[in-house]
DNA sequence: TTTAGTGCAAAGTGTTTGCAATGGG
DNA sequence: CCCATTGCAAACACTTTGCACTAAA
């Protein structure tokens, strides 16, 4: 799975690459490097550094695996979820939530011809309601 | 009319504040801490130290005079125009520019009721043609 | 054998903090 | 006189980098 993905996107499957690219696949919160190296480096025969952390996640962005979001300052988080999607930041506890693109009917962006607009991310910030039982 | 704004917010204007605020009211990019500081040192009889700018700018936030915006990993960027509106960040040169609230047209924000969204901001990322002559 | 990738430690940024000195109310 | 605010330097958190070692083509 990861394993392909990686291939696709010319980027050589080494096995950290595939565990960190698997770890982000399988997480749907948005992890930071160092929740990455936390929750990888068991998996992984050898042990993991950093550095390759840090380095790969920037390799898989540039290969356009993995997508690199701040929404907090200070720390990078990274999202798998490579379908355009936007954000919803609970502010309470912090917690980052996917929301689909079409839950959020099209807004109709008349920004004028001098914006030429490769893409767009909503951020909504707010409390998410405890599910009543 | 920094002054006024800082009293009105409950913070007290010293020096350093208003010279602080005033220059996120005049400034219409989105400066760094860095920037600041440098924009402002020569505008005060005294020297103004790293640690104040950061320390009033954060007493700036809590207070509502200034909004924190993070578009960018590794370093937080200062607004003083907290009207609301989204931005614009030019993917070429790195300018942010303010988008006024009323350009984008309302969009329906129907997440559903376990969502209660206190604010949103949406960020477009793209290219600003040059004005052409 | 050549080259890309890894690991370690050191260096680099951006930001916060401890503490003494300062100064307005 | 008191307490908040300032300045400095050290500490901190996150990320990048230099360099030697390793492994794969």
């Amino acid at each position: 799975m990861a394993d392909e993905l990686l291939q696709s996107r010319g980027v050589k499957p080494t096995p950290q690459r595939v565990v960190i690219t698997q770890f982000l696949l399988d997480s749907h919160d948005h992890p930071t490097a160092d929740e990455v190296l936390e929750g990888v480096k068991d998996s992984l025969p050898v042990s993991l550094s950093r550095a390759t952390v840090y380095n790969t996640l920037n390799t898989l962005v540039e290969a356009g695996v993995v997508k690199a979001v701040s929404l907090e300052p200070g720390r990078t988080r990274y999202d798998a979820n490579t379908i355009e999607h936007h954000h919803f930041v609970d502010t309470k506890t912090g917690k980052i939530i996917d929301i689909p693109w079409e839950k959020v009917s099209q807004l109709c962006q008349t920004l004028g011809p001098e914006y030429k607009i490769q893409d767009y991310q909503i951020t909504f910030f707010g409390e998410l309601a405890e599910p009543t039982p």
